[in-house]
DNA sequence: GATGAATGAGTCTTCATTCAT
DNA sequence: GATGAATGAAGACTCATTCAT
């Protein structure tokens, strides 16, 4: 009777946050009712309020949760710390097809709920949201300053390539043609390649290691 | 005798259509009330269904009118008659930029609310989809046939691509850092590096002009 | 060009009356929407007010239509003008079967839609009603006087026997088993004996032919 | 630890029971808002719908309620086991009218609204009428075999028997000129009499064929 | 911590009716 | 005489949220 005080209500505040997810990322914030999660839950509705004030509260939960994981998981992974610009874009290409392809709800409600959120979360969320920009970004700039990348315009580069990467999670199943690995083999060929540095400004210095690992083609990346 | 009949009611359609167009892309379909849209058209509630028979009709009436024209603009360009796969790509990217940047509310609906479609209107609108993103495939079909482009495989490719693209209208602003054209130029020069033969698989056949054109390769990036 | 005014627009009235007397006995008179007449009739729903003010004004146009030729048919059929008591109760049973089958949905509509009159009108239709349930009554009274009917209250027994053959329209189907001849005459034949006169008290003055017709059962009556 | 829990909403969902009968009788299913309903129950209108999904269900759970009661309190009534078919008749009406008389609203709504019923729901409901009417066709049937009662046609009977019964409802008032008991029993005379077995014909038998089926009275059917 | 009944504003939609054309 | 667009109130029903139990 004593014991589990908090355990109970802890584990039904996870049910709650997963439900939601799930149905948000289905129907969408507005589209979605306090009792439809409730159900889902499998809780009456006002239960719903013993663990978030607002329904509001529960998507701002959600995306918050994410987005300071993503970075976590970002710095966590070994990736982060290499020195290379290359290896480091190699590097974050595969962890951000990983992660989203692994957290598809998560990452496409962050996506399509910005709107949803009220002025003062709406801040929150986009400060994170800017912090995992300024990743790729560095990275670019990294890259372009070690004459390893050709970038026209960081920050159009930047926003170009994360939405070609996360687009994936659009038509990605997980039972798909295609493994994870596939795909993420794919998507780096593509980014690759796309900030390659032309021909021409590389030619002496770049016939190393890593470009085997991310080109696909060939040995010769010369286009890298 | 020269009688106005339809004429008003056409305007007010029109109006519907434009006035929802705006507040779907700014709420989401579902956080949108009939009575905001008809407020913002400036009558009351109950004259929209003088003109829709339902909230679904009005999406689907933008939706599908989106995505003919958007069809209807791209075979209408003289870019859609190239022969060469390489000026074809280009073309698209810089009509799906220049189109996507111009009607921005459009694509966004457009990808945003396919999940507000009832079922028989959604299959209508995928199809449309399809038959654009079919346009991409086989551009890119065509670049490997004539050894122009390298695709690890052309699916993935066209939905990055695209996703990349369409993208754009995510951040872009009419008054912004970039003009138009310049974003345009931007993206041409991801879009063809990411598609890229690697050097040595196009070394004798292709060092020609329109390589020159739309490599990004060696210095000459004049369209860059 | 001059002529058929007014023409069409006693047309028009007629068709709006016909469509609304089935609606209205279909669906109930709350349940029918002016549209939904107009659409039957063929025409605008604006175009109904040219011919009746109100919804209400047709409810009431078929009403006090019917009720009025209701009684001038029963005073224009030769029966009305019997003398004898029983004679008239047949001739009025007959004519009552008769007319209620033959206009089913016109005597439904003034039953049921009675409580839809807005009181003044309700206060017009009762007074038809009752002029017509007079007659019935009067009957009553003559036959109990010419001691032909027993009759425990006049005023029940007529409520009683209109209940009765009235509620033959709630199941009367022109294609069905029995034809509207041998149903008059079995509610003829129910009707008379309900209101024959027991054996004991007419076998002095009332032995003749007809009261053998009438006269139900036997001295055993102990119940009625 | 004696919790109420339930114990108010039963309360409630009878409220709503009682109100939505007493509004429906008077003004008609169609013409009721779920708001007059609320607003009689004294609650908001949306609490409504804690008790039922639909208006519609409102109106199947009065309906199906009533009928219900009425086959259960007529075969729990005493008169039900008489061997007797004058018995069993005399008893019937008696019931009929008592019941009747006493829920005249629930009577009155559950003839009127068939209409006002789904398809689905229709089904049940009339399913549970014709049980009803088949106790009074099978005491018709018996009295025939039993040579008490004389019948043209034993549906068509039937029928005109319940329409002259119920119809009581529609003028009957509990203050009015009549007792209750006083009602019963010029119905049942009427009743008794329309069925009654024409005197020539009783004791001695009936000396014709067609006269027994169909044919009431003697061969002197000049009026029928 | 959970329930279930309640609220009051809000949902999409339909209503009877009006009126310029 | 008819149309079709409009109105403003009302329709059934759902919403996020509250609170006594």
């Amino acid at each position: 009777m004593a014991r589990p005080a908090g355990i109970k209500g802890e584990q039904t505040r996870q049910r709650i946050l997963a439900s939601s997810l799930a149905l948000f990322a289905r129907s969408g914030y507005a589209a979605v009712s306090m009792r439809e999660i409730a159900l889902d839950v499998g809780v009456g509705a006002g239960a719903l309020y013993n663990h978030f004030t607002t329904k509001q509260h529960i998507l701002m939960a959600i995306m918050e949760d994410h987005m300071r994981a993503l970075l976590s998981a970002y710095y966590a992974s070994a990736n982060a710390c290499q020195r290379d610009a290359q290896t480091q874009l190699e590097a974050f290409v595969r962890f951000h097809i990983s992660y989203h392809t692994a957290l598809p709800n998560e990452v496409f409600l962050s996506y399509m709920e910005l709107r949803a959120l009220e002025p003062e979360n709406f801040k929150i969320i986009e400060a994170l949201r800017r912090n995992y920009e300024t990743i790729l970004k560095d990275i670019l700039t990294l890259g372009v300053q070690q004459r390893q990348m050709a970038c026209d315009d960081i920050h159009v580069s930047a926003m170009a390539i994360l939405a070609m990467l996360t687009g994936v999670t659009s038509w990605f199943r997980q039972q798909g043609r295609l493994t994870r690995h596939q795909i993420e083999n794919i998507y780096v060929s593509l980014v690759m390649r796309s900030v390659a540095v032309p021909m021409a400004s590389q030619n002496q210095d770049q016939n190393n290691n890593q470009s085997r690992k991310i080109m696909p083609i060939k040995g010769k990346q010369a286009h890298v």
